[in-house]
Order: C-alpha cells, then structure tokens, then sequence
DNA sequence: CTGAAAGCGCTTACAG
DNA sequence: CTGAAAGCGCTTACAG
C-alpha cells in the first residue's frame, strides 16, 4: 500500500496525497478529510525510508552505550535508555543502539557513515573522548549525557555540583563538623564535580574542611575497607561515599565491625540507587531522576538536529533525600 | 558525495558504479578495481537508505527490551543485547531498540509499521504474548529469546531442563538424598523447565523427590525467608534456589540464623549472575553464556529474514559449575 | 486548491 | 563487460 495506491484509488495525485498526509500545503478540507478516512481505513503507513530519502532526515538517533561499565552503573544505563527511548518515541523518532568504550566507537561511525541517524547521544563520556572528537569532526548533532569539559559540545547532566554542596551544608549545619569523603577515579569529571560541591558546601556552611579526611581513587572494597578503618580510629562524624557503590562498601566495612549507624556514625551518599534503596538503616543521599535526564538528552538533541535554539549545558535537578544513616541521635 | 559523482569522475555509468562496489554482476577486473580505489580514497560510503528504498531491505533488525524486569534481570538483557549488537555488526546489519512489556508493544508496532526493521528480536517472551501474535499476524520475521510455546515460533533459548537435570542428579550422586527447592513464578516457562529438570534429574538418579520439599510461586525475600526456616526444621541436605535472586535470599536467611554452608547445610542455584559472583562461599550453579545466547539470536534471526533453513528451537549448552556451597565435609 | 515532473541515491532487469 | 532506463515510495518547487 503506497500513496500511489491510494491516489489511484482517490482519482486525485499523489502530490496531493501526500499533502494531505503532510498537512503541510494548501488543500480543501474535503479532500483532506476523504484521503484521511481512506488511509485510515486501509491503515496506510508511509514508508519510513522513502520519507528519508526524500527528505534527508532519517528520523532516528543512536544512542552509544558504554560496554565497559561497571555493573552498579547498569540501571544508571538502563533508565537513562528508558528516558531516551520514550522521549523519542513521542517526538516520532526511533533510537539505534551501539556499544561503545573509551577505545572502540566503530558501532558510533558504523550507524554516521551508513547515514542511518540524524544525531547522537553519548551515554557516557570519556577524557579525550574519541566519539567527540569523531562527531565534531564529521558535523554531526550530538549531545552528551555527563559533562565533556570539551567546549562547544551540548550537554545535560545532573547537576552534581549544586547537590554535593547541597547536602554536605546541611550535614554541617546539623552539626556534623568532621565529615570524611571517600570517592572514586580523581580523572572522572564527575568526581571532580562533586569534590568541589564537597568543597562548596564547606564554605557556605563556614567551616574548613579537613583535607586528611578526603580520600580519591579509592577503588575496591578492599582499599574501602582499610580507608573506613583508619576513620574509625580517629574523630569523624559522618562518611560519605561518593557514589553508590563506594557507599556500599562503607556500609560493609561498617557493619563487620559492628559499627551502629547512626549510633556511632553517621553514613551518606553522593549518589543513590537501588543498591541503597533497600538498605537498613535507610541512607541520606543525593536523588537523581535518571529517567528524566534522558527525556532532557533526547529532546535536546531534537533541538540541535532541528537547529532550534539550544543551551549549551543543562544541568538537571536533584532532590536531597535525609534519612535515617545521618540522624542526630 | 554520491554513486553519481563517481561515475562522473570515472567516466562510466552509475550501473557499473554500483556492480563494482556491490561486487554482483559481471565486470572487469580492471574497473572494478578503477571505482574501488577511487572509492576508498574519497572514503565513499553508500547511502544505507537510498539502497533500503531499492532492494526493500533495511539491513536492521529491533530488539524488543523488557521494561519491566526486575533489577537482577538486568545484567541479563544487557549482556544479551551486547551480544545482539555485536553479531549484527558483523553481519552488517543495525539494530533498533525499543522498550516493551506485556501490555504494550507500541514499540515494535512503530518499528514494523514504519517499515524500519526487517525482522525483530523479542528479549522476553510472556504468557499470552501480544507481541508473538502481532508479529505472526503481520508475518514479520522473529525469534524470541526464551521459550514461547508458541507452535510455528523460532526461538533461542538456554537448555534449562537439561542443565537442572544434570546439576541435580550430580547433587544426587553426591549423596545429598533430600533436595529442597524454592521457585519463582510456575507461569513462566522458564521456571516449568527448571522444575521438569529438577524432577528428571531425580528419575535420572534414580532417587523419589520430596514433593513436599518443593516451593515455586516464593516471591519476595520475606516469603523465601520463612520458607528457609521451616526446611532448617526439618531433614534437608541442599536446598536449591531456582534463579540467582531466590538463591541470594536463601543466603541471607541462612547467614542470618549462623546456618553454615557447607557444614550445616548446602547451598546450590540453578542459574548465575554477578549477583553470586562475588559470593563466599562460592555457589554452586548452572552457568550460561548469555552474550553467546545474544549472538545466536541474533544469526538465527538473520537466517530467518534470508530465508535460511532454521531450526525451530536452539537449545544453548550450560555448564555445572560445582563449588564449596555443596561440598561434602 | 491541485497536478505533472523532477529528484532523493541506490539496484536491477533488459539490451547491446 | 557496460550502459540507458525504470523503479523503490516519498517530497517539493513550479505551474496553473
């Protein structure tokens, strides 16, 4: 079933087929309305692929998902996708996947080179990143999910400054004083992101951080453990792990010494998910509408390809969620 | 840059432009190799719509995700996918995404509608799938990931009834007489076959199983924790957990009564995940190539849309994987 | 308001 | 071995 099709059928042109279809050129309300019925009728559904061809929009995007994530970033991946995928079902596109890691982004020139997508979305970003430099060298819309640091490049992000320093004042204002801080790969923007809103939230609350107590590149539980360790030894109020899974392994080191929390110490995250969504005590954190950031990533990348207006960075609510690892006993 | 501004450039016909990339045809050596050459050096790509329009091929296939899994089936669809994509890459081929459940299948609809895919994958399969009858109305080729019970469907699964046959006669051998088992969902048909495995591996070792020792429909950790209680009562030697959730809520009710494993009781699952990865002690279990699972889909789909002979049902071998959690003191 | 025609970038019988 | 032509199913100036 094609427009010819129904013109034959209609005993009218297929221009004015497809106008009526289109809804874009002049025609009388009755035509309209008769090739409508037919085609509702008949339940035509114009050929995707024709349409771009003529046009030269695809009406897809791709989305480069990292291969090389670690498992606690999965669900972080899966409802970003969630958000990408039901956004762009709304704006009438489709969404093409493609694995991709720091060194390997031939699933990303695969899907550019065979013309398939109008833009893409970059589920990650690396230092360096290569996808960028490719995309920006080939003009083609893209918008990263997490900062890039790379200038000129369209970004939503969660605003993890803003949440970090967010929550350390109001630790500091209930008198939390000693706050240690256990975070991941210094080299990660992110990370970065959120020392400095650690590092903010200091300032706004008016009290020095102590330097001794701040703790990067902690990776594996192993290094956690020892790291928690050392904090039990001395005066501190309150760990907080940088993202979810340092937090577990806190919790971990924690509970193994029979360490209460909040008895004895208080617990929070910079970063929640459903790693810590069941956890007893309840733990205080930063919440991010995942799903939501998607949505924003997909849209924007719509307003690129359509070159409407777009801001450069957008940075994303987060919501402060006080539980019952920080209670003041 | 077009198949035309090569056969300008050369001076031939876009026919023979197009023979000599598409490698159909008869052509001279000598030419082929002229456009090939010149080809590579202005890194011309052909136009994956433009070829779509005319041989009313996409060259993509769409892959039906879940979007109401559990947060432990993720490491599943992901690897899965993982495998998807990168055997469709190097078959040439691309692959859509888009979220479904059981209720609405309005992503695959748009996909077949639109005329964008040349077949699809479904990543789960339901009682009653509405997907499966579309997809058979519309005559679209499809394998399903997973067993469907549908007659006249392709479909790629792992070999659960004979995995949970062999695990469990071993376990029988072994001399662990009295087997409890704790079960999902008894409308899967997955769980079906991992209790027909179950019972066969009994036959097999020529040992009565204990129906009273068999728990399926157990949902929820509260649920499997009561369960485990009521078997430490009683006589059991192993108890097994059907999938690796159920077999992690068993653990936590058995760590949370000083129940030792392997002293007191043994503990064994009859599928992994990195959920009982990281696990000590070590678990025993069923193990599966997921990605494998992916990437044979993937082809047997392929092989469907070309028109390949295909089997109807391809079974993926397991592996048993014995560990502490079951060994004899 | 409507239509004939050209064009999007390929492929593929059909001739030669 | 090579080419002119038609066709895939649409869109969109350009006329009328």
């Amino acid at each position: 079933m094609t427009i010819d099709d129904i013109a034959r059928e209609l005993n009218i042109s297929k221009t004015t087929v497809s106008r009526a279809l289109s809804g874009k050129g002049r025609i009388s309300d009755s035509t309209r309305n008769r090739v409508m019925s037919y085609a509702n009728d008949v339940n035509y559904k114009p050929s995707a692929i024709a349409q771009s061809l003529a046009t030269s929009r695809t009406m897809n995007i791709g989305f480069a998902m990292p291969s090389d994530y670690d498992i606690v970033d999965m669900p972080f991946f899966q409802t970003c996708l969630w958000g990408v995928t039901s956004m762009a079902m709304s704006m009438d596109r489709d969404v093409f996947i493609s694995m991709v890691d720091a060194i390997d982004i031939s699933g990303i020139i695969r899907l550019v080179e065979n013309h398939k997508v109008d833009g893409m979305l970059l589920g990650r970003t690396y230092s360096d990143d290569k996808a960028i430099a490719y995309l920006k060298d080939m003009k083609i819309p893209f918008v990263t999910i997490g900062s890039s640091g790379v200038p000129g490049v369209v970004q939503v992000d969660n605003n993890d400054y803003e949440g970090c320093a967010e929550l350390t004042s109001i630790l500091l204002l209930k008198g939390l004083k000693r706050l240690a801080l256990i975070g991941g790969n210094s080299t990660y923007i992110v990370n970065n992101n959120r020392l400095n809103g650690f590092l903010d939230g200091h300032r706004r609350a008016q009290v020095k951080p102590d330097e001794s107590l701040i703790f990067m590149d902690s990776h594996g539980s192993f290094v956690i453990d020892k790291i928690v360790a050392g904090l039990l030894e001395g005066n501190v109020d309150c760990i907080i792990g940088m993202d979810d899974a340092i937090c577990e392994s806190i919790l971990t080191a924690l509970f193994s010494r029979d360490v209460r929390i909040p008895e004895d110490i208080k617990v929070a995250s910079f970063f929640n998910s459903s790693l810590l969504e069941h956890h007893q005590p309840q733990v205080t954190s930063l919440k991010y509408n995942v799903e939501k950031l998607g949505m924003t990533a997909c849209s924007t990348l719509l307003d690129v390809i359509e070159e409407r207006s777009t801001v450069m960075v957008t940075l994303l609510d987060y919501e402060v969620a006080i539980k019952e690892s920080t209670k003041i006993m």
